[in-house]
DNA sequence: AATGAATGAGGTTTCATTCAT
DNA sequence: GATGAATGAAACCTCATTCAT
């Protein structure tokens, strides 16, 4: 056996784990979700947990930062197709809104079952969604810059407003059953409504 | 001893502990807060709590029930003394961002605390927080009608999203000790970009 | 107002008491009744039990104490229409069950609720208990000078045993809501096989 | 380590749980007995007795269930040496008396603890008592097909009046540090009297 | 005598984490 | 690396009783 198999297995069952606790914490609720339903869905012992985890709660982060991660990755990508600032923004609402969509799971932990962590937001740094809303921010200087936003717009404000309205959105959208409108719907009026809120 | 001065003191009971809590809540959280540190704060003995509170969460949803209670009323007189929709969305961000720059402690618990508990947003409908985005909903549905705010706008998603923004900087404003930006540029910032976003 | 009916309406007020908790000591066992809601069954403030009782304790010892004196004076009248030691026995056996037929809610009180009391038995000492089963030891004693009655038989030893069962049959008959045997044939039964037992 | 050293440990550990829990709540009742009363008496943590039984009042019935199933296996064993019911029940009426004075500390438990918990006797059904109870109706049946016990006894109620009898002669001794009669001449004279109340 | 608001002690149980095997 | 038995801290709430009015 090799040092590659090895270290494959290993992330493979850091994976196995990570995967588990998504579907636990989604379904019950962080809080209510104890490790050993984790192990058990993972099919690992209780205590193996601490051989890839410090704690519960670096579960939880670990799925926040290497979901960002992914995310920040992939939204630039998505963005990069498109040159106007303002058009680019519009991208980025529609494909968060479509990530929340194509994986409820996983989004329903990141916006409702983190939030209700109590180290999270206190003692943690969100160091990941400051970049992904950096990626906003950035598009909005880009935008005032190229003359197609105002220049009384304050991008520090503005793109956390921009963000603030899309997760209320998908914060609802999650915890409502049966939403009215579509996640794609809302990310179309929101990005209207900023797209003609910021420009010139 | 006569009714008023007996129900005076029971009111005045009560409101001592709310205050306390908030007090408490605000500083060590939630969650670490124990019963018997409000009752501390409160000058009562802890099974006083249970007088006039059915459990902690309720102390914590009673918070929130009369404050946003009050909210409702003071925002409501707020926006009267303007006519225009659009004027009356503004007022409303200042109104909002106002309310929790002068109740910083009570703004961190319904912002930060109440989120992190987890009867609340799961098992605890909070009517009041719909009635007090109904009154965006309104205003916008209004400004529709007067011709003043564009057609295609959906005042469900649009209401959410004004919500969101606002909802998102304040707490950041709160999370940080230092922000950079007053709240009030920040209510200026969200209704000049929704304002500008949503008229015809 | 005279001093007889102050004294008359406070063993009223008393007896109200009494009554009523026999009532709810019953229904909902003693531990699970609060003393408040005694106080409500009897009408009257929490802290009025207080001035005729010592304790919680001591309202289920009163009615213990008053039921027991009461039924030690009746079942003395019982058994005097009888001269044979054996009829008498025979007489008490049929006594004390009609008397748990008749008062079930305070049998049921001093038979399941009294022991379930943890001061009873331990550190209160059922002098009214001893008195009640000294009747039965002194029968057991007449019919053994008489002649009736073996001389080997220990009077102390029977009376507890005859007692004991008695008690069993009643605790049974009490707890079970559709007992198989009316609780006249028990005590015939009973009082056939200690007759049979006791004689010479 | 093999299994059956890990299953022999796991056992020894409930074992060791159950006899610490006989002493402590033999020595200061079962309501007075805190979990780590028993936790401390069995040199276990607190946490480890839930990993064996699933709340306080578990451990008192799981006593009470295996002290009564050896019981009724061994006074089965017991009585095989007689032919004669009656000869049997007198057997009996030895063989409980003698248990309850070799095993005080679990008798204690049993007569008193138990009922005084409030779980017991209302919500859980003693089906192991009624087993033991039969095999006193079982003689009672034999003896009355024999032509050994009179036709007119009711099995059912003379096996509950023998019980009641032992049982509360039990008590007594129990209670009473000094008692006047040791539990084996308390035995004969219940026998003596039973023996000779239920033959033809 | 009557009230009832206020008191405050007291204990079971859960579950994240550890560590010997 | 993997296991899972053992650990032990931590706090809400109830309700008998008191006492100022």
């Amino acid at each position: 056996m090799n040092d590659h198999s090895v270290s494959a297995r290993k992330r493979d069952k850091r994976r196995q784990i990570l995967e588990a606790a998504v579907g636990v914490f989604a379904k019950q609720g962080f809080h209510k979700s104890r490790v050993s339903d984790v192990a058990r869905a993972a099919e690992v012992a209780d205590g193996t947990i601490y051989l890839y985890f410090k704690s519960k709660d670096d579960i939880l982060i670990s799925i926040f930062e290497e979901t960002m991660a992914d995310m920040i990755e992939r939204v630039q990508l998505a963005i990069e197709s498109h040159s106007d600032p303002l058009d680019q923004l519009r991208e980025f609402a529609l494909f968060h809104m479509r990530n929340v969509e194509e994986h409820r799971d996983v989004a329903k932990v990141l916006q409702v079952e983190l939030r209700l962590s109590s180290t999270f937001m206190k003692e943690y740094k969100p160091t990941r969604l400051q970049q992904y809303m950096d990626i906003i921010g950035r598009l909005i200087s880009e935008g005032k810059e190229a003359g197609v936003i105002r220049a009384d717009v304050n991008p520090i404000i503005a793109r956390r407003a921009f963000f603030g309205a899309l997760d209320e959105i998908a914060m609802q959208w999650i915890l409502t059953p049966n939403a009215r409108y579509g996640l794609n719907e809302s990310a179309e009026q929101i990005a209207e409504l900023f797209v003609r809120g910021l420009q010139s």
